[in-house]
DNA sequence: TTGTAAGCGTTATCAC
DNA sequence: GTGATAACGCTTACAA
């Protein structure tokens, strides 16, 4: 596989390279149609393709952005990715996709390997290890977005579900269906906003409707055990909202191992409408997140900035629906 | 952001640029530790980061290579993009990656801006579109692996499940439960090998077996609709094999919109393990396939052809495994 | 042990 | 209308 240069095609044409430069990026300006000729038969000829590295080093764009997300296999970075893509393939960039697995450290070094490949931009669902490093960024005016998380006192446009509302909407669709005890259950990670965010609107609205709070909470392969130790000690809540979907996962794990009912044992309430919610036994009512949309906005922010608008580095709050379906039952009737 | 380069680090340093090269690449036949902590410290103090996308033009590596997928919203493609990132990470390498959504032209587009770029090596899930690059590449030598599908005639390594197997295993399953109406549903896509596998293993087992085939397949839109009208031609199978997780969600819609009875009027074995089927209710039985293998088996390959190791260009099969669940009953039983 | 200079494949400047 | 030439930031013979 001999690569074929610019000056390949050049001698080939006749012509010098910066007459085939010009031709390439169509700087037509007056150019004789005979030299056009000549130098797209000597492209096809050859079978040329210019370099795009040594296109990046002279330009100093690498139409690269780069996605750092906590963990792909959650459904809802893969919907993130997902939009990014379409976006930038739209665009004619591509993407460099990274899994940071919530590990600050290895977040880190995604972000400088990628920093040194000069991609144009970045696209992070942060982990709260690398505050200093973001700051410094945006500082620097490097273009930088965030998605689904965002970094207190870290100034960079961020696109996330408004959660507080999320979870407003799920209690008071429970508490309107009659129950007082509602639990919250989550995946523990990292502290992330997302996450705290959740928690605390959970607690907040136990306060509103004087309901005393069940929070459970822990890594993801705990959750199945936590469940088991209500169970036997008679202390399940009546209904309970889900925080996401690999925490939804280990509930239905244990909602099948122990042979709860639902919604007569227990109804529930998940956050975001993943595929399968649709059609479960019993469809399980869930609050939708547009994820779609929030990774559009997201790289269109990101690609304002690289065309130099600057809109402003503000927190994007995006709208929670709530499709009710089967999984959760009226409390009186029961 | 103005970028700090070698030659900065060379003057703060007062040592030339080649010093400095050596230096970072830990070249350092006698070099005296002076020189070294001079360095060192230039670069704290400049807060130097290489551009690789020079480094990258002189040494023609890009430390990236390109994965093309089908659709990255199958949970297939999600296992193995991590399974290539993990990979691909663990030896410095980062990963373009990008959706063709089964179009052969924009898997061409894809193709060609990848090589443009320079990406070290290829993973790909071809469309059937595109045989005669994928051939001018592989004859070229180009670093080329394949995954879940193959083409005809072009020799490039390919990392796949064995579907006929699959098929064999999940009908002789059937049978031995008793069924003799057994049917085969799946999505239609671009004649990729891995649905004609599954089909023709398929018929071959209705053939051995002396039952009649029943094929139902379609785009993902059509299956709902082409169930409903076997349910009123009352001509649904009592045992279906569904090919892939998108199907399923698509006859799981069915299956609760025109409520039926999962096991006892339907009895259900799919392709691929993919998480909510354990949970399901009924828990689903599947024939897993070892993604995340696959994935490290293809990337591992490109890596030792990247390494200038030279191992076959073959064709790999996996084991597929039954597992069985809630799913089938006995037929005999009914 | 360190430095000089050429080169990777482009594009930009400026001249002809 | 087209073409030298330098430059992008790095590596690597080869020299010193």
């Amino acid at each position: 596989m001999k690569h074929i240069t610019i000056t390949d095609v050049a001698r080939r044409a006749k012509v010098s390279k910066t007459t085939v430069s010009h031709y390439l990026n169509e700087r037509f300006t007056n150019m004789s149609s005979k030299t056009k000729a000549r130098i797209s038969s000597a492209i096809d000829e050859l079978n040329y393709s210019p370099n795009y590295v040594a296109k990046s080093l002279k330009n100093k764009k690498t139409m690269t952005i780069g996605i750092i997300v906590a963990n792909i296999l959650h459904n809802f970075s893969t919907r993130i990715i997902r939009s990014i893509e379409d976006y930038a393939n739209s665009r004619d960039y591509h993407v460099i996709v990274c899994n940071a697995d919530n590990d600050p450290l290895k977040e880190e070094d995604y972000i400088s390997m990628l920093l040194a490949k000069q991609v144009d931009g970045l696209i992070v669902i942060p982990t709260p290890g690398n505050n200093d490093e973001f700051k410094a960024l945006a500082d620097a005016g490097y273009p930088l977005v965030f998605v689904d998380r965002y970094i207190e006192g870290v100034c960079v446009p961020s696109f996330l579900l408004d959660n507080a509302r999320t979870i407003q909407i799920a209690f008071d669709h429970l508490f309107k269906k009659g129950f007082k005890h509602i639990g919250y259950i989550s995946q523990q990670v990292n502290d992330a906003v997302t996450r705290l965010e959740r928690r605390d609107a959970y607690i907040e609205e136990c306060l509103r409707h004087d309901v005393k709070a069940l929070l459970i909470d822990g890594d993801l392969s705990s959750i199945t055990e936590k469940i088991r130790e209500h169970i036997k000690n008679d202390s399940m809540p009546e209904a309970l909202i889900v925080g996401n979907d690999l925490t939804l996962f280990e509930v239905l794990k244990a909602v099948k191992q122990y042979n709860i009912n639902i919604p007569e044992e227990l109804s529930i309430i998940s956050v975001d409408n993943i595929e399968f919610t649709e059609f479960f036994n019993p469809s399980l009512t869930v609050i939708a997140q547009p994820a779609y949309d929030i990774g559009t906005a997201a790289t269109k922010h990101l690609f304002d900035v690289l065309n130099g608008i600057n809109p402003k580095p503000q927190v994007h709050r995006f709208e929670p629906e709530l499709i009710e379906r089967e999984s959760v039952i009226n409390h009186e009737h029961k």
